[in-house]
DNA sequence: GAAATTTTATGAGATACCTCAAATTTAGGT
DNA sequence: ACCTAAATTTGAGGTATCTCATAAAATTTC
């Protein structure tokens, strides 16, 4: 009880006793390696994950090249996309980075959802926070050439999800091209150029942002 | 009050005499011409629009390019995305052929939300809906070459705006181009090509889908 | 109904990006 | 520690797509 409360924080307020008893009743905590894959494409959603340590890639394939949707932080849910709708998962979930979730049973949320209407209001708020990233994702690869895609990559790590200048990225160069929309080699030259122009520092996946002005400009421009 | 209802249909059940009665008290109904725009990227976000009659474009814009996200046909709401979140749209709205909306104050289906469970779970359902297709979205203007792209449109055209093997487009070839994120001459030019190769036959804005295995195969391989 | 604007159309040239190939470095498994 | 597989890197060549220019057709405006 002690260990949810503090990991769910916010997602449990206004709670009855009856209402916590019933998550905690129908919840497991897991744990994952790098690599290993929480949920694939196609796959029955019967439960929604929260993410309480590590990373986590969220991505689609199609024939066999992957675009990486969304990465989640610790804190984040996977798989509200599949309450009240679709009973298997339009995307597959894999671990950047050795991970603990929670497993909470979908039909559990679902009546949360519905004898807690702040409970609704804020799982509410969250897919729109979603939505609007996704329009962020959608501009950024359409619109915008490699350069101002890469930038755009960059700074969401530092600012949203490492939130340092300085970080261990832990996305490969193939990750990274796959959150960009391009292929591994354009991921790898533009980021030596970056590096060769001193707009961020890279020494493997050691990655130090040196001017946020510049990828800021990049982003811009496209 | 007959009228609401009618066209709102399915979205009110399980509504008490007094959420009714807010409903009512809470909304207009408004025409508007084609081409006219019915919220601007960073206006204020104050009521969410349910689509009576027409066709809107909900679109994104960066430089002087733009990017249709959604084409929305009657029966779906625009806004929702704003509900319990950003008090600014993050796109705007434009009509495609002349339109008649129920404009709802946005405080008032908060309320709703918050008083009515089963209505939360419709909304939530609907933005999941919507989720759903801008993940599609997301692939194929990402991962297909123009071909596939345009076949994509031409599907989702027929099978989810006008349910009809032949239709009026409305669309001009710019819109159909910032639909599928390419420039307007490229889309001509496909389009053209479609047409010679009997895929579809069209005539300025008419267009009759000839073959949907041609169509979908093209969607599938990209 | 004529003028002005927008839309549609087509060609040629430029270029951003991908693909393929081959080498080196790094990481993983036993 | 060794072997294998995966990840990173770099170059060269090809191509999908965009941009620019220009013109005809269609639509809107007054």
């Amino acid at each position: 009880m002690h260990l949810i409360q503090k990991d769910f924080g916010k997602w449990l307020n206004n709670f009855t006793e009856e209402q916590l008893k019933m998550v905690m009743d129908n919840q497991v905590k897991l744990s994952y390696n790098k690599g290993e894959i929480i949920s694939k494409q196609g796959g029955f959603a019967s439960h929604i994950i929260f993410l309480s340590e590590g990373l986590i890639k969220i991505y689609k394939e199609h024939n066999d090249k992957n675009l990486i949707l969304k990465l989640v932080k610790p804190g984040e849910f996977i798989g509200l996309s599949s309450l009240f709708s679709k009973s298997t998962f339009d995307y597959s979930a894999a671990c950047i980075d050795d991970s603990k979730v929670y497993s909470i049973n979908i039909e559990t949320l679902k009546t949360l959802v519905k004898s807690n209407p702040d409970f609704a209001e804020k799982i509410i708020w969250l897919m729109n926070q979603n939505t609007s990233q996704y329009f962020e994702r959608i501009m950024s690869l359409t619109q915008k050439q490699l350069h101002g895609r890469i930038a755009d990559a960059i700074l969401h790590l530092s600012r949203e999800i490492f939130e340092s200048t300085s970080f261990n990225m832990l996305l490969t160069r193939r990750d990274l091209a796959e959150f960009c929309g391009m292929s591994t080699e354009s991921a790898i030259r533009i980021l030596k150029e970056f590096h060769n122009d001193k707009i961020v520092n890279i020494d493997g996946k050691m990655m130090e942002v040196i001017s946020f002005p510049l990828l800021e400009r990049l982003s811009e421009v496209g």
